[in-house]
DNA sequence: ACAAATTTAGACAGTCTTGTCTAAATCGTC
DNA sequence: GACGATTTAGACAAGACTGTCTAAATTTGT
């Protein structure tokens, strides 16, 4: 037991590294192999530690997934938060906004690492663990989708759109946006960055047509040139 | 007179009936348990036959596990084929023809037995078995992909439909209809029918702002709109 | 350099799983 | 009822994995 100098005592900084290094190996292992093909020795070995380190810091093998959700879930409500932040709550170009938007939140929150894995963990063992992915889902989905809501409502109220159901408008986005990409999602594959872009501005195009306001000769204009890039 | 292990299942009779049955539940318990903590007991007990029947069958657990991903591909592909067969080529009241389309499609293909368990093994084990699952991706998304945007085209071809890009257009008719069922498909549960009803209707009405012809005062605006312009 | 904390390698028991084998029981069919 | 094929229960070997333990090596703070 370590003399308390500080009320708060911070592990050294090698003991947190190493604690990182195993969550984070662990996330890849687990989401390779699934929780019951994970080997805890192959965890160790690909973390650089010894696999009594593993049972030092995290206890079993279901503390140590817990943990790893935990993480990554965290991690991932920052980068989601950060990115809604940079919604265009006062559009110069609608369009291009929009479509900037959804390729950020598809590169820095949905097909980024922890994006990939806190996915397919949910998918592949989100029956097992009730009470966990509840908490995933509150903190997840229960408190990103309204934030997201809310600046479509924003727009809307803003006059830059015409939307009924600011919830709905905000799923049917993600839906479009990500129209073309669900068959890479599914097999668990990274799209590249061009069919990203394509997706986003196909699927921003076609929400527009349903939420936009009548285009204005200018942005019409706007409209031919982008279509025929 | 026998005890069986589950009140809803009778022992199999015969030798093919056997073989059915173990297939039928192996793809539960692989789906619930992943490849790696799929037990071959277990699997055997919950069949109602004998581990060895079992080995007799499909050999061993990776061609037993071959097995149930091609049986639920095919009966998968033949459900959704038999539901692309009842697309409204001639649509009298287009937006209900279009929920129901959808709606038939979510509850015969996608949230039925057969197609939650297809989309979870493919989701947790389709990287581990590269050959397994392209084949997949041929006979399933290859076909079927284009066999909706083929109705999508004839709608649009038949004067129902103003639209761009068949294919775009049929990924985000999918999108669109199943934007608010994303977060239950994901944690592998069922979404209730009026869920699923909703979710169509919300999804086929944007589809329609988007895709449908104006009726007579829309196509009026937009013409004043475009000659204020 | 010293002392405490941490990490390491390896052995270890206990458990589980796969896949094989055998002899008895059961089923389908005549 | 009888015969051949199938199924069954159970034993079995071989191997893998988890989680614990120990003693030695290493790192860290002072």
């Amino acid at each position: 037991m370590r003399a308390s100098v500080s009320p708060d005592t911070f592990p050294p900084r090698g003991h947190e590294a190493k604690r990182l290094s195993i969550v984070d190996t662990a996330a890849t292992v687990f989401c390779r192999e699934g929780f019951a093909g994970a080997n805890i020795d192959l965890i160790a070995a690909e973390a650089g530690v010894s696999r009594q380190t593993v049972y030092n810091h995290h206890g079993d093998k279901e503390k140590l997934f817990m943990a790893v959700v935990r993480d990554l879930t965290e991690r991932c409500n920052v980068g989601i938060f950060a990115t809604i932040a940079t919604f265009p709550d006062q559009p110069g170009d609608l369009e291009a906004d929009l479509i900037g938007f959804a390729v950020r939140l598809n590169q820095n929150c949905i097909c980024n690492r922890d994006g990939k894995f806190l996915r397919k963990l949910i998918q592949t063992e989100g029956e097992r663990y009730p009470e966990l992915f509840a908490e995933w889902r509150e903190q997840g989905p229960g408190r990103t989708w309204p934030a997201i809501a809310a600046r479509f409502a924003r727009l809307a109220y803003g006059g830059h759109l015409v939307i009924d159901d600011p919830d709905v408008a905000a799923r049917q986005f993600l839906g479009l946006v990500n129209a073309e990409l669900q068959t890479t999602f599914m097999l668990g594959g990274t799209p590249r960055e061009d069919e990203v872009v394509q997706s986003a501005t196909n699927g921003v195009r076609t929400f527009l047509r349903a939420f936009g306001k009548r285009p204005t000769a200018a942005s019409a204009k706007k409209h031919a040139t982008l279509a025929n890039a």
